[in-house]
DNA sequence: ATGGTAGTAAAACTA
């Protein structure tokens, strides 16, 4: 009797574990293009501390590592893993969460130092986190534009023989392509451009075939002069609707399939500078 | 005909 009890006790426990293991669990994560990530402190602390996001992924931080402020993130008790350059690019991840450096840059490349500081992956719980700085490639004519196309050709195979489509993953960041027409301003003069040239968005639309849904098209399917960056070059842009949609969220099926609102937040550009970003945001109960 | 500005960091480069 005393094996039968502690046989029921046990199949109790382990019900009680499955409960807790199945339990939705919140995560919300948000992209955003500092241009100078000293020089936006006074938008990102505040939106951290409104939005309380699970993950926050940070492109073009334009600081070198040894400058990089790590001190106003700590103490307000988060982690941030960071790699940076003098001047140009620099990615960074702020979690309040225990977080693991999976690699910079892409994995067993010859240490580049532009491309550790264009691409972190990170591990949050059995989360895959991939943040991406998308070379913007200049012309359709130069090589940069060749190494822009590369970029996506080598996710896909990283994602593909790393992870795979059924493992939990989200890939965020500044992408540096509109995807569709109702991505960008008067598309119909913008087919030379390196963010919406069809070369570009082939090799973009390739890793959503391969396994991965955009988040904000999700839950706002359709939805036109949903933009994520306005040039500050424009006067206006924002007020004249001249933008682009080019940060994203893409997200694995497994996760994909529990989300529960993604939206574009401009709000800050309004306070004292513009940035010339807006933060994108994705929240799941997984 | 191809601008406009912001950031970094010290003159020009990228976006």
């Amino acid at each position: 009797m005393t094996n039968i009890a502690t046989l029921v006790f046990l199949w109790d426990n382990i019900l009680k574990l499955k409960e807790n293991i199945m339990k939705e669990r919140s995560f919300t994560i948000a992209t955003f293009n500092a241009n100078g990530i000293r020089a936006r402190l006074h938008i990102i602390l505040p939106w951290l501390d409104d939005y309380n996001v699970d993950c926050l992924c940070i492109q073009e931080t334009k600081v070198q590592d040894k400058d990089f402020p790590v001190e106003v993130f700590e103490e307000r008790g988060l982690n941030v893993v960071f790699r940076g350059q003098k001047s140009y690019n620099g990615v960074a991840v702020i979690t309040p969460h225990p977080v693991e450096t999976v690699f910079f840059g892409f994995p067993d490349n010859d240490r580049n130092r532009e491309e550790e500081a264009r691409q972190i992956c990170v591990q949050i719980a059995d989360l895959t986190i991939v943040n991406s700085y998308v070379p913007q490639g200049r012309s359709i004519d130069n090589p940069a534009f060749q190494r822009k196309l590369q970029w996506f050709s080598r996710i896909l195979n990283l994602l593909d023989e790393k992870f795979g489509p059924s493992s939990p993953l989200i890939w965020c960041g500044d992408m540096n392509v509109a995807p569709e027409p109702i991505d960008v301003y008067a598309p119909e003069l913008k087919e030379n451009h390196v963010c919406f040239h069809r070369s570009v968005r082939e090799a973009f639309k390739k890793i959503l075939k391969w396994g991965m849904s955009d988040c904000f098209r999700l839950i706002h399917p359709g939805e036109p002069e949903q933009y994520s960056f306005f040039d500050y070059r424009i006067p206006r842009a924002v007020e004249r609707k001249l933008g682009w949609r080019i940060d994203h969220i893409l997200a694995t099926a497994p996760v994909a399939s529990n989300i529960k609102d993604s939206f574009i937040d401009l709000e800050p550009r309004k306070k004292n500078k513009p940035s010339d970003h807006t933060f994108v945001v994705a929240h799941f109960q997984l």
